[in-house]
DNA sequence: GATGAATTGCGAACCGTTTGCATTTGCGAC
DNA sequence: GTCGCAAATGCAAACGGTTCGCAATTCATC
């Protein structure tokens, strides 16, 4: 999963861009905002508050949970991030690349599909309900080939 | 919407038919069971635990809330009622009748769609990804005509 | 290095939901 | 009809995830 056959861009550099695109855009990068973007460059994973906030706390203990909130808060309002809901389960975080996600609700596994898998919907509801589908901010449900 | 065109079939019959069917399966018919029955019988609406509530109430102040979410609780475990979520919105209840529901994020407004709207995208989810998609337990979420 | 505004740590509040427990209720047996 | 008992309820307290208010700190600029 972690291996990077995108040597182009590793983690480091991914983050990097970023932070150098808020701090032009006037931002201020703190600690707390540095290493939420850093770890979230550096997985594939889909990460919880929780699971965020455990990890940044493991580097940096003084960072309360109140302030990973308000964090990923403001990298979503700036676009860095995003959050996909899943039913009952907490929703997850990851770097901003709006592409929709398939979630087991037996084994909890996220997979990413292309955008493109859910063109068709995407015009059907359009054209017959008039509705202009957001399939990125809400995880498709169902259960994976595992189950 | 309301209109009813299935004169066969008045929210009452409606109602009476689930409630005989529980009795038939042994369980206890209480006022609150009965209440929230006839409720979602006798409207289209997609209510919240709070809307319902109210409604009880109403007329039987001295339900409990906790009794409501209770009821609703079993209700579902008979496959009488379900639920649908609508990210941060709290989720909506309805007589059981699964077919999957757009929710504009505007304006909040609740669409019901066929289920054969999404068998094309549950065939390609199933084929290419080894995802058995549920389409029904999770609202689409998107923008509706309105807006 | 001083300054001012933005951000943080912290605790308390919040909201929707669940739980434990004593009391009441539905309903089948008598 | 009423008795008995498990099931369901009312109530209050706990819960988990998230937000808020505020005083103390920190970043970036000068």
């Amino acid at each position: 999963m972690s291996e990077s056959n995108e040597a182009a861009h590793s983690p480091a550099d991914r983050a990097d861009r970023v932070l150098r695109r808020l701090r032009a855009q006037g931002e201020r990068i703190t600690t707390c905002r540095r290493v939420i973007v850093e770890l979230l460059a550096s997985t594939d994973d889909h990460l919880t508050v929780e699971d965020i906030a455990v990890r940044v706390q493991a580097v940096h203990p003084e960072i309360h949970l109140s302030t990973v909130y308000r964090t990923l808060e403001s990298l979503e309002d700036w676009g860095v991030v995003e959050h996909v809901h899943r039913g009952h389960a907490p929703p997850i975080h990851h770097l901003a690349d709006a592409h929709p996600h398939l979630v087991c609700e037996s084994c909890g596994r996220v997979s990413d599909i292309p955008v493109e898998a859910l063109d068709d919907l995407t015009e059907l509801l359009r054209d017959r309900f008039g509705f202009e589908l957001h399939a990125t901010h809400f995880a498709l449900m169902g259960t994976c080939a595992r189950h």
